[in-house]
This record gives C-alpha cells, structure tokens and sequence, in this order.
DNA sequence: GTGAAAGCGCTAACAG
DNA sequence: CTGTTAGCGCTTTCAC
C-alpha cells in the first residue's frame, strides 16, 4: 500500500497502449470491443506477470458499486445466524459478491452506526435482523434506494421485503409435541422483548397449551446480554418455585443453552426429568446429553430466497412490489422430548 | 444510492462557499484554517440539516487509507476466535477503525482469495491465523508494506510480528493436572496438521506423560471439515479400542464437543467415568454436564497486545523489529477432570 | 480567511 | 480496433 503499486496508467505507459485498452482486457471486455486477440494476450500476459491487482476503491468510486453485501444479525456467533451467514455467503462468492458479517446484539445505537458506516462505504445492499427502534433508519435506507431485506422479524409498520418464519405454527407444534408426549405443565421461557417474532411465539404457546385445556406457566426474563448470569438465577427460581412442571419449552436456543446449565446447577438428574424443547435449533443441542429437541428454522430455504430477493433487487432498482416472505421450520425430535418411563 | 446522495460540491454551491471550505468544516479543521466561526455555524448547521454522509469510498481513493482492518481467522464461530474478535473490534472503535471478520476454514486457496479481495480493497491492515502454505502470500503482503501480524500460529520461515501462546507449556500443564487428579492411562485426541502448535500440543503431552512414566495413546484426525461425522466414528473406535482409559486430553476445542458428543453416543454414563481436558475453552464447557475443564488462551491479552502492535504499525510504517510475543494461558479447572471416586 | 484546481485510479462515452 | 478524455467525490496545496 505505500510501494506505489502500478496503476493502469502505469500498465498502458509500458505497453504502450492506451488505459482503455488495458481496462477492456481487464475486465474480460477484450472480444466485445473487437480488440485484437495478439493485444488482449500481450496485456493479459503482462497483466500476469506483474501480478496486477486493480484498486478496487478508484473502481467503486467510478461504478458506484461495491459488490458487497451486509448481513446485519444479532449475534453472529449464534448458531443459527451463522448458519444463514455461511450459505448467504456462498451464494455471494459464486455471483461474485463479497459479504460482511456484523453483529448488531440488538442494540439500536451500534446498529445505527454500523447502517451509517456501510452506507458511507456504498455496499451494495443490506439484509438485516432489525433491532427495536431501528424503524426510521431503515426507511432512510430504503428511501435512499438502497436494497434491503428483513430477516428473522419484521417492522409491521414497513412495507418492505422480509423472509421469516411462521412463529406461531412453530411455537405451537413444539408445544404441542411435549402435549403428545405427555407433559402436563409445561413452562415458557422467553425474554422480555416487544418483537413480533416474541409475541407470536408465545401466543403459539399459549393457543397449543388452550387447545388441550392446560394452564400457562410463563417466565420473562429481561433482555439483557450483561445479565446472562442473573438471569440464569432468575430461571432457577422459576424452575423451583413451579411445582409439578415436568416441561419446558425455550423461546430462543440461547434461552436454552443458559437454561440447560441452571437445570444442570440445580440437580446433576434434574435434566432427565424434564421435557424440553427449544425454539432454533444449535450444534450445541445434538452434543448435550440427553440430546435437545428444537424447533429449526429451514436455514437453506431461507438463505436462498433471501438472495433470490437481493439479486432481483440488485438488478431492478426500480421498487417493485415487496416480497414478504413467511416459511415453515421443522420440529427436529431429539432425546429431550420422549416421553418419561414412569 | 441511486438517488444521488448530495455531494461536497453540492453543498458548496448551496452555501456559496467553496468546497475546500466544506472540506476544512468537515473534517474540523475549521479552525486551524481560520474559516470564520459564523461560517462554521452555517456550514455545520446545512450538514447536519440535510444529514450529509460523505462518500467514504472517494475518500479513501484519496487519502490511501480506509481505516479498516481484517481479522481473519480459522473459524470465525470458534468461541476462541470470536472472544478475541470482539475485543479487536472494540478497541478499534475507540480508535476510529471499523474491524471485518472472515474465516478461512484453514483452506488456502480461499485465505489467498481473501487477502486478495481486501488487499485490493485497500484495507489498512491485516491480522492472520495463517492456514498451511499461505507463507508466499503473507511475504507479498509484507513486502508491500501493509501491516500484518500473526495470530495463534507463527510461520516459522517468517520473521515478522506474531502474537501466540505457549502451546507446550499449555498441553503440558493441562496434562500434568490429569495425572494429578489421579488418571493413568490418558489418551491425546489431535489434528493431523502440519502446523506448529499442532506439534507443541503434542509434544507438552507426551513430555507430561513421559515425566510420569506413563505411555502416551494418541489418535490424529485428518483435517477434514466435510467429515465432521466419520472422525467422530473414528473417535469412538478409538475410546472403544484402547483399554483402560480413562482420560482424554483434547488438542482444540472443536475435538472436544465432536469428541464429547461420540462418547455421549457411546454410552450416556461413559462421560462420568472419564477425565476431559480441552486445549481452547468454549462457552459450551460451562453449560456441558459435567462441566469441562479447559486450558484457556489469554484473550483479553491477547486482544490488547495485537492491537497495541497494530496501531504502532500503522504509525510507523517504516519497518521496526517484528515484535513476537508469546503469552501464558490458564487452566480453568472444571468437574470434568475431577479426581473419580472409586 | 477563502477559493481554484490538481489528482487519487478507474471506467466508458466518444472520436478517430 | 484503439486512444483521448471527462469525470466519480473527496482532500489539499497554493494562490489570492
């Protein structure tokens, strides 16, 4: 970066030929512009030689693209949003698009200013798991012409592309799962956050628990990522203090991985006692013993049609109408969810 | 970005100023080049009005340097790594860098497709765990000037900055404290990788054993990430076939969750007979029942140290001494290795 | 105190 | 078929 690296103008100087030429061959426009085979082998072969490397910042600045993609998740390092990150990814590669991955921990502030420096750094679309708050920077965005996919959760105040699941078809059949299987008094454990997907799982839960005439049992828990240890506390109470629960059924795997480990604090047996199911599946869950059912997002269906929609996107800036797309996930049933031998 | 966002020039035509003016006011050299304060005012007041974001990407094609930095690692969902990755990032935000994570899945030619991509995206600077063969790359990387350290692994044949651990020293520790808690025959489960640390893991195991008087039992698994599943199968073959043991030590903590998870599959009561070490610590030894001792890398030492060589490099791009460090970690003892009542 | 203008490296319309 | 040239949006030197 400080040892001057040769510019196409310096390329053009030493094979005397014009910077045009040179950037036709380049960028594989040689034939197109009739230039002759014996020069596009003379360029190419120079090219090669000195190991030429464009500076892409001087070619974004001239096409105005980037041909980068950000992928915007809660938390990268969760075993679903990397999943989604990896075959996004890949999908990317083959198109010839690179991708950023970035962690917003749902917090509005950090998410702003990462929307901010993307934007100033003109990447080329974003497909983002909305934090709360984060509304109006999304419709700048949009506003902007910028693509944008929602993903994971909705703004049900924007009309805009998303790709989510049905979280109350899940919720409900995990719940009613334990039901078949069953449990009698089963818990909810869910985190205190006004999000629709938060919402729907619950209602999912208390529509399966309604159905088959049993009594709610909800605990949640502040969303806070500095508390992971109080609130692991506050679980263990919850679990003591509800009598009789022989189930519970975990809104987010997180939720489940910080549960697990308070079951295990409370009694070494504890876990075999009970039922459990968790919303989003994890590595993590096929590893534990017993193994831990969960309820999986269909992660390649998603990550295809997400960038379906942001290719289409990426071609026709014109707005077309918003795509909003809703899929189905699978309940994957593991050793957690069998019925106990009594 | 489609509908042109405003320009520097733009504004400058509104103002009736010039745009070096909007320039100085910009960048808070307001005052330094003595622009009148009530033209300041007026100039803050319109960007903040119309909410202006410069074109980061044309301020980069002028200024050489995008101040940001590349953190490649093998695996960015690998607890270690992104532990390390999120205390990069944020001290860099406290210094104005924006910090990009990628995994290189160890693969060379995608680590070569990497640099490539951020090297011609002007990136200001690299930190590398550097997969097997890539030395040719890093050299140009270097010879060009760019900042590059060396993460978790050092490439022996090159003398440049690195911030590493003392893996012999870690292997050998973790060893000793199994055979302190009393087990005597321990097996070592690895990579068959050429890479140094590889090796030191091994040899402090082996030195551990060999100062005891016991034999070392071994398995090296070949580095294949499409056959997670048959290395577990040859996991279990193993623990199966080797007699007597009772203790495993696991060089990376990758082995140790695919490890864990075989000898669930085994036999569900397997796991509370044996003694478990594991060189890396994961968020899921905490959580695991039993819990799972680990050796544990310094991250926050770690973190501060490569970006404390970072910044100086970027400082002083004159080339210094490769500064090499080569850290302490601890060992964090859980139920897992516990002395067994007999 | 402020402005004009050069140029970072590349692309692509337009000439020839 | 190939070259000339005008910018992309910004920073910064130099002039006024």
């Amino acid at each position: 970066m400080k040892k001057k690296r040769p510019s196409l103008k310096d390329i053009a100087e030493v094979l005397n030929v014009s910077t045009t030429t040179v950037s036709f061959v380049l960028n594989g426009k040689g034939k197109e512009k009739k230039i002759s085979d014996e020069l596009i082998a003379k360029v190419e072969a120079y090219l090669k030689e000195i190991n030429y490397k464009p500076n892409l910042v001087a070619r974004s600045l001239r096409t105005g693209s980037t041909r980068i993609l950000v992928f915007m998740v809660e938390d990268i390092s969760n075993h679903f949003f990397s999943k989604v990150g990896r075959l996004i990814e890949d999908i990317s590669y083959k198109n010839d698009y690179r991708v950023l991955f970035c962690s917003t921990e749902n917090d509005l502030k950090r998410t702003q200013d990462l929307i901010q420096v993307f934007h100033e750094r003109q990447v080329d679309g974003f497909i983002i798991v909305p934090p709360p708050g984060i509304q109006e920077d999304i419709e700048n965005l949009i506003e902007s012409e910028m693509p944008v996919i929602l993903f994971d959760r909705k703004i049900p105040e924007i009309d805009c592309d998303y790709v989510i699941i049905n979280n109350f078809e899940g919720a409900k059949n995990s719940t009613e799962h334990l039901i078949d299987s069953g449990f009698k008094n089963i818990a909810f454990i869910t985190i205190d956050l006004d999000q629709v997907q938060m919402h729907d799982r619950e209602a999912g839960y208390i529509a399966a628990l309604k159905e088959a005439g049993l009594t709610p049992n909800i605990l949640k828990l502040p969303y806070n990522t500095s508390t992971v240890g109080s609130s692991r506390e506050t679980m263990k109470e919850f679990i003591n203090n509800s009598k009789d629960l022989d189930a519970i059924f975990f809104a987010t795997n997180y939720l489940s991985q910080s549960g697990l480990k308070g079951i295990h604090q409370i009694d070494t047996q504890l876990i075999d006692k009970l039922g459990i199911v968790s919303f989003d599946d994890s590595g993590f869950f096929e590893m534990y013993s017993p193994t831990i059912s969960a309820f999986a997002q269909p992660v390649e269906d998603m990550a295809e049609n997400l960038m379906r929609i942001m290719f289409q996107k990426l071609k026709n800036k014109e707005n077309a109408k918003p795509e909003q797309l809703v899929l189905e996930g699978t309940l994957v049933k593991r050793e957690s969810s069998k019925a106990k031998v009594v």
